[in-house]
DNA sequence: CTCCAAGTTGAAGCGCACTTCAACTCAAGG
DNA sequence: CCTTGAGTTGAAGTGCGCTTCAACTTGGAG
């Protein structure tokens, strides 16, 4: 079992495209080592900050607040399960609001729909204080492909 | 009382951007009759596709799906409500598939950051078939921003 | 040594859902 | 009429999260 892993290896443990890795080292999400001969280099703790990565994406975070997120651990020491529990702690909020605010889409949804409120301004799904909240342009409710689908690559 | 609306008129009351309406009717997604002077006309009737469209994007569905989904909706007459029901029902089964996904993942995201099997790859997390589905590329598990404000999506 | 899969780079492209722009026309009040 | 705000068009731009490409280098097996 060696030290670092090379992209290829990464990618295949964390089912990320080596060109999405890449892209990740861009943004300041994951970090890697030299060869002598330029390749990149991975310590193993990267994997958790893919991982991270990944499952904060489905619960719907940009990858400029997860970076955000990843640059308040510690970096002078390796994180503990403590430093990444805190991290989470954060995100656990993010999607209990979310539940909430779907199961609340939800509930309008059957109450409104048959009703013929769906075309008013007041009807709840059209408020946006309590509707969803914003996650900034560009943004979608939808869920991302699964980490197999982009191994390959 | 107008039998109609302008495109000004639908914005305003559908909270939608006048440019994103001419997007949807280019897509398919509504219509607009026409005045001598080649300016759009809406029945009051797009008002509730409109916001069918909106609530639709929160449940995390595309413009392509959701103009599938409208063109189920009988042309010949008007819909009413019980047709736009049986649409809605396939949305809150959607709807509740990812309530229960995203609760899965909350549960998961507890029981798994901090006993460290967070780089494993069989963590459930991990696990594309019991994961969130895909939702084809470039699609995220994100929020769109509330119908008040730039709209969209 | 040779070979070639796997790695490297910057730049460009993609898909979605729009927005912005320029250049123009329409519609309604004064 | 004239003005002005609202509307029209096609084309191009935006932002995110990547992927693809071309051209080239590394590194480990045989």
């Amino acid at each position: 079992m060696h030290e670092s892993l090379t992209i290829g290896q990464l990618s295949a443990r964390s089912g990320v495209a080596p060109s999405a890795l890449r892209y990740y080292e861009r943004l300041g999400l994951i970090r890697a080592e030299r060869t002598g001969g330029n390749q990149r280099r991975y310590a193993r703790t990267e994997l958790r900050r893919v991982a991270f990565i990944r499952i904060s994406q489905q619960v719907g975070v940009s990858l400029d607040e997860i970076r955000e997120a990843l640059d308040s651990l510690p970096s002078s020491r390796n994180p503990t399960p403590d430093d990444w529990a805190a991290l989470s702690r954060a995100w656990r909020d993010r999607l209990d609001e979310k539940i909430r605010l779907l199961g609340k889409l939800r509930d309008d949804l059957d109450g409104c729909i048959g009703c013929g409120c769906l075309s008013l301004q007041r009807c709840t799904l059209y408020n946006p204080e309590d509707s969803l909240a914003s996650e900034g342009p560009g943004a979608r409710l939808v869920l991302p492909r699964p980490a197999a689908d982009v191994t390959a690559g």
